[in-house]
DNA sequence: TGCATAAGAGACCGTTCGGTCTCATTCATT
DNA sequence: AATGAATGAGACCGAACGGTCTCTTATGCA
């Protein structure tokens, strides 16, 4: 890897917990030149502007979010078991996670109204979780591990709106409870609703 | 009501809008002004400066989301109805909010580093928020029409919780069918783990 | 109607914003 | 060691930022 390569990748880590906490708007070029030590040219050299790092630093900040959320899931056989694994991940990986909260919703919310290209890039990632999730649940379906009459897609976005928005609250209170009942929760809904049970013996 | 206080109630009306949609550092006084019809003058003639108009701006965005939400439900009798009945506030009655999605969730997500100010107001948002619901299960609970383990903190957290996330990934895919599925979704946990159950006829 | 005051316009201020450009230096390659 | 390209420093730019202040105009009360 040449220097310059170094160099681009040390911004975008060190850009990435600052759009994270501060957002786009919120993070300037004086911010940016703080963290990475650089001067203006030294930044620019690499990036044609404010908004091409940003969006490698949100790619940057939601892959290692992702792969928090997706540790140990591939080894886990059951699939029901599977989803749970990736909800207990997102609760309980919180080390080695960018800071600032979920690069998803803080992307989403400032990115609701203008800013398409940021829009763009949540959309995206709340795609791939969504399908990560949804095959999952096909599997399940198809190996008898899944009642027949769970939608996937839906499934998976009941989990994804519980986990975000227990993360809000749980931020905002400075608390974990939130994020550990709403785990609770998940858990009894897919023993009870999700898993497929034995046919009764009639 | 005095010309002045007129004209201050206009600004905040006409700034709600753009604070919940642009957020507080997005919205810049020239926005403000092009709103309201105003020259800075007018408008500082009314405020301390920015900050003190976006605390008021965000309380009547807070107050009319929660006069939405809180609509009819004092009529409803039954304790667990009268969840529902919120629930359902919050899915259908959109119409008379300020645009830009809910201010509680807008204002966490940017406050959350930074603006004390505006986080402290989140705060208070959410636990009037949390203790209307608390009271709601704690009279179902003395009134025998809530079980007793359940605890009215919780509900109420993973209530709101859910709701919000459900949002955020409505508003993020442009299609609503997230948060009618989290209504169905609590609707039925309402009625299944919340709602207390007669006697079994042993 | 006269008058004190409330209200608003808009010029002005210093600062910070994102971005550009030139030039010195460092690096890899031979 | 020489050299051309890669790299980064930092002065500089115009625009936009939040905020102040003065002066004119509108208002409401006696």
């Amino acid at each position: 890897m040449t220097k310059g390569e170094q160099t681009r990748r040390g911004i975008v880590e060190k850009a990435a917990p600052l759009f994270n906490q501060k957002g786009f708007e919120g993070t300037s070029l004086a911010d940016l030149m703080q963290a990475t030590g650089l001067q203006k040219g030294g930044i620019y050299r690499h990036f044609s502007g404010k908004r091409e790092l940003a969006a490698e630093a949100f790619d940057y900040a939601w892959e290692r979010a992702v792969r928090g959320r997706l540790h140990g899931v591939a080894g886990v056989p059951d699939c029901v078991d599977r989803l749970k694994k990736t909800i207990n991940n997102f609760v309980e990986r919180r080390a080695g996670l960018v800071p600032g909260g979920c690069p998803l919703m803080n992307a989403a919310v400032e990115a609701d109204d203008g800013n398409p290209v940021l829009r763009a890039r949540a959309r995206k990632a709340l795609k791939g979780w969504t399908e990560r999730l949804s095959r999952i649940t096909a599997e399940g379906i198809q190996k008898h591990q899944i009642d027949r009459g769970v939608a996937p897609r839906q499934l998976s976005q009941l989990i994804i709106g519980s986990l975000e928005g227990a993360l809000l609250i749980s931020r905002l209170q400075n608390d974990e409870e939130p994020l550990r009942a709403i785990r609770q929760h998940l858990n009894e809904y897919l023993e009870h609703n999700v898993r497929k049970k034995p046919h009764p013996a009639s």
